[in-house]
DNA sequence: CGTATTTGACCGGCGC
DNA sequence: GCGCCGGTCAAATACG
């Protein structure tokens, strides 16, 4: 329930940026193979439910608007007049990323102001719109289907599970909270630009995976794709495996990241850092959010 | 030294 | 049945 109101939200944030009254559910057609693609400036998100499973979760709202006021103190402005932060996550398990898809709902709100503004106010709103959904949810008949693929090897084909895809922009390349290391990368036919496996760290169970592409009619733009499910309830640590090191260092960051991001978008073989050295980037941003978020968990 | 990243190899689904 | 292709593994390497 609470992954379906991340879901809805990113959608209703994108729809409506400014106000949102949307009142009608996308998802209660179908249970299966529902999509739902809004794009906005930069910002696009495209959800696809197939045998997705959506644990009928509740959480208080008032805790979640807590989270949502830590995670908006955290993410200040001190890098970013960029627009929205992109990910969610695939909201799958009962502890899922709720926040992360509520912080894109505001953060679509807060779009057009260059710096966060305050959020009390918008998590008013939002906390209004959330007891509207959850009204909806509850006279709606949304089930989705029990089943997430959580084999831990299952080679199933990712394209019968469950995943949704995010476009964002490199600037908002993964804003999730989570914790994600990469273990691969793959050069994807047709596309001149590899991809990038990540899975999440935070957890040694956790099935929860995220793949990380340039758009190929876009260059600006990135897609981020995530399937699996999160075993374990959101970080309150970004403990050692969360790219403590590496990922730390900015100012490599920032060389690896522009530099592949100005050259080497050609070279589909040897662009091997351009998409995920930004992701990393925006990871350590995480990281300061994390901790801040840390004291709201524990 | 511990952890993350890189990268070639391998596996398995899918289309022909 | 075969080959292609995407996804994952794991050893080597890099980094703090």
């Amino acid at each position: 329930m609470d992954e379906d109101w991340d879901l809805f939200a990113i959608v209703r944030s994108c729809q409506s940026p400014t106000n949102t009254t949307t009142k009608e559910n996308p998802f209660t057609t179908t249970n299966k193979t529902t999509q739902s693609s809004i794009s906005s400036s930069n910002f696009k998100v495209e959800l696809e439910y197939e045998a997705f499973s959506f644990p009928n979760i509740v959480q208080p709202i008032a805790n979640e608007i807590q989270e949502l006021n830590q995670l908006f103190t955290s993410f200040n402005p001190t890098t970013t007049n960029t627009t929205t932060t992109t990910t969610s996550d695939n909201g799958i398990n009962p502890n899922s990323p709720n926040n992360i898809a509520r912080s894109i709902g505001q953060q679509q709100h807060h779009l057009p102001s260059t710096n966060w503004p305050p959020f009390v106010q918008e998590t008013q709103q939002l906390q209004q719109q959330k007891q509207e959904f959850q009204v909806l949810q509850n006279n709606s008949s949304i089930v989705f289907p029990n089943t997430q693929p959580q084999t831990p090897r299952s080679r199933k084909r990712k394209s019968q599970q469950g995943k949704m895809v995010c476009h964002v922009t490199a600037d908002n390349l993964s804003a999730d909270l989570w914790a994600w290391r990469k273990y691969g990368q793959k050069p994807i036919k047709g596309s001149p630009y590899p991809r990038n496996y990540y899975r999440c760290s935070s957890s040694k169970g956790c099935t929860a995976r995220k793949q990380v592409e340039r758009s190929n009619s876009e260059a600006e733009m990135f897609i981020v794709t995530y399937t699996g499910d999160h075993t374990h309830p959101r970080p309150t640590h970004r403990n050692s495996l969360a790219g403590s090191t590496r990922t730390k260092s900015p100012a490599m960051l920032l060389s690896t990241s522009t530099s592949s991001q100005s050259n080497t978008i050609t070279s589909p073989s040897s662009s091997s850092s351009a998409p995920y050295s930004l992701v990393e980037e925006e990871e350590d941003m995480d990281m300061e959010i994390e901790t801040d978020e840390e004291a709201d968990d524990t």
